[in-house]
DNA sequence: ATACCCGATGAATCACTGC
DNA sequence: AGCAGTGATTCATCGGGTA
């Protein structure tokens, strides 16, 4: 980075190691083991040593950066929070931190924790005066139906075709990027023919994505293997035609209600007695959302199969709650909720 | 904060100042004037100001838990990256970060930035080695239609008859947090009766939310007027039902019940053959509880590992036995004992 | 030609008790 | 502190093979 230009680069993308600090091995239930990210560019010793890694490379970054550029940084909880609060010492000028909703995450094999279904991006102009920053406002609004942009994005992981492999079928890379995330990335802040940098090409979906949409890029990677797989893949690339349509996948299906945000949301409260249709039966509203039987407690779902004895019911149309003594079904609550989260 | 008792809360739920940087007013396209936090108490001189604002009470945030108490800090980007560098350094362990998604955010009326649409909150135990933290696992999995709960949460921001609001029709805190946000964080990560601490105690949500559900609580603040509008709004609520704030039951917490007891209560017999699910393998039951094949012999989970070749084996979910040609799982004998032991 | 089933897998800070 | 035993725990997607 020392040996480039100041004042060189529109656009910065930097997806550094996370310094994840795991501990023995994990596996599914299944008995099948994880493979985690255990490579020696993500081992630091300490937090200072990665801070010091990063106060380096964010410095050689901010001179090459031109006065209205701007520089986006993807991290996980494990290293977002330093680079934040890095880059704010450093001076440059937060202008979002977008969130990348993961459609398919790796869930949580022991049931510690929350399922870890997004990472942080940071995106910084380079100084708090600096106005003239690209930022495609109207493209950003028509990829999303005429609704502004929104700070959270839903995009699935990279895997499938898209997903580089050896010629074993092993991943060539631990932490490929999908191209759709960058997409949004160099379309939101950046005109054709921009320079982009990627400090941490990788597999350099960067370089790829770049190429396509008619910019042009630089892409650092210090393993070798690293780069000559990034070499090859962008060789393949064909860039766009000038003016031709993007197909951005936007998935607006009907979103999917859990029961228990009507309770969390106080349209039913805890204690509330449901009934089936007859008002054979009946199973009371918990704070997290179960129903409660004398003998049993559960999902709505599972609850109505409980006491119908049926291996699977469709609990919103099976229960009922009562209002002033008619009984109304539960899933008028759910209309209500689906139609505040259009 | 420092004059309550260390070790003494299971834990703390921390809304502090944002820490906004804004300069001059902002205006709507259509000219009105937007009511921006521009309290007294959201001003510090620099972020060092701030970071020392955090470290002190984060340190003393770390005096009051209880070895295996956690926190959750909220913020949005000008000070959660601060705060979560902090959180580390002090050696709390971060087990999540969690989106917050507003399903209605303020648009961004200059059209410069994507729609800051979310908030971040930061989940943390209190150091590495406490792994005996509370995460209700069962009920955010109820919580969320029988699928594990993510990183990611859904909900509305606090508005309508929720928000509390003066004679004036003003609202009588800028940044009331909704009912629904804290619902899901104590019902994820603490028990009835817990004690909660919420040093920043603003409006109350986290009062109002904790007495309804059973829980304790402490809740400090500085300025009277909040504390007063905390304490009216809270006299209001009604907690619910001792049963109703009941959560879903891990299985870790049901009783445990040798295998050896099913045959010793005659539920199986010596020398029945149990199979897998798929009828590829098959062990003998011995008297003691064991369980045989050709070449080797112990417990049903030992056996279970060994005939599939893994690692680990939940015996009581693995084997089956024979009722006229049907498999059977030997766990619904553990359910039956379990019943009888009520 | 289509439907179904099964196995593999993804940036993961992922047990607890009793001896 | 170390070790051994019990037994709890997964979602979306892709690709290949079988019905």
């Amino acid at each position: 980075m020392n040996a480039l230009p100041a004042e060189s680069i529109d656009c910065i993308f930097a997806d550094p190691p996370y310094n994840l600090q795991l501990s023995g091995e994990l596996r599914r239930p299944n008995d099948s083991m994880v493979d985690a990210v255990d490579d020696d560019w993500d081992k630091f010793d300490s937090f200072s040593d990665y801070d010091a890694f990063s106060k380096a490379w964010l410095k050689a970054a901010q001179r090459l950066l031109k006065p209205n550029g701007t520089i986006w940084v993807i991290g996980s909880y494990h290293n977002i929070f330093r680079l934040g609060a890095q880059l704010q010492d450093l001076g440059f000028w937060m202008l979002n931190d977008v969130v990348w909703r993961k459609t398919n995450p790796m869930p949580n094999f022991r049931g510690k924790r929350f399922t870890n279904a997004h990472e942080t991006l940071i995106w910084c102009s380079k100084s708090q005066d600096a106005r003239g920053y690209t930022f495609n406002y109207d493209a950003m609004k028509v990829l999303n139906d005429d609704l502004q942009m929104r700070s959270d994005w839903l995009i699935p992981i990279c895997s499938g075709g898209e997903r580089l492999r050896g010629d074993d079928g092993a991943k060539a890379h631990p932490t490929q990027k999908p191209e759709a995330l960058l997409h949004r990335v160099l379309i939101s802040s950046t005109k054709p023919g921009d320079v982009i940098l990627d400090p941490f090409f990788g597999s350099g979906t960067t370089g790829a994505v770049a190429k396509r949409l008619g910019r042009r890029f630089i892409g650092i990677e210090r393993e070798t293997r690293y780069a000559k797989a990034a070499e090859r893949r962008i060789s393949t690339v064909q860039p766009a035609a000038h003016d031709d349509v993007e197909t951005m996948r936007s998935k607006k299906e009907e979103p999917r209600i859990p029961f228990g945000w009507v309770v969390e949301r106080g349209l039913l409260q805890p204690g509330t007695v449901l009934f089936d249709q007859s008002r054979r039966h009946s199973a009371k509203v918990r704070a997290d959302g179960s129903l409660a039987t004398r003998d049993a407690s559960g999902s709505i779902h599972k609850m109505g199969a409980h006491v119908m004895g049926a291996t699977a019911c469709n609990g919103w149309t099976f229960w009922f709650y009562d209002v002033e003594g008619q009984l109304k079904p539960i899933d008028i609550l759910r209309q209500k909720l689906r139609a505040e989260m259009i």
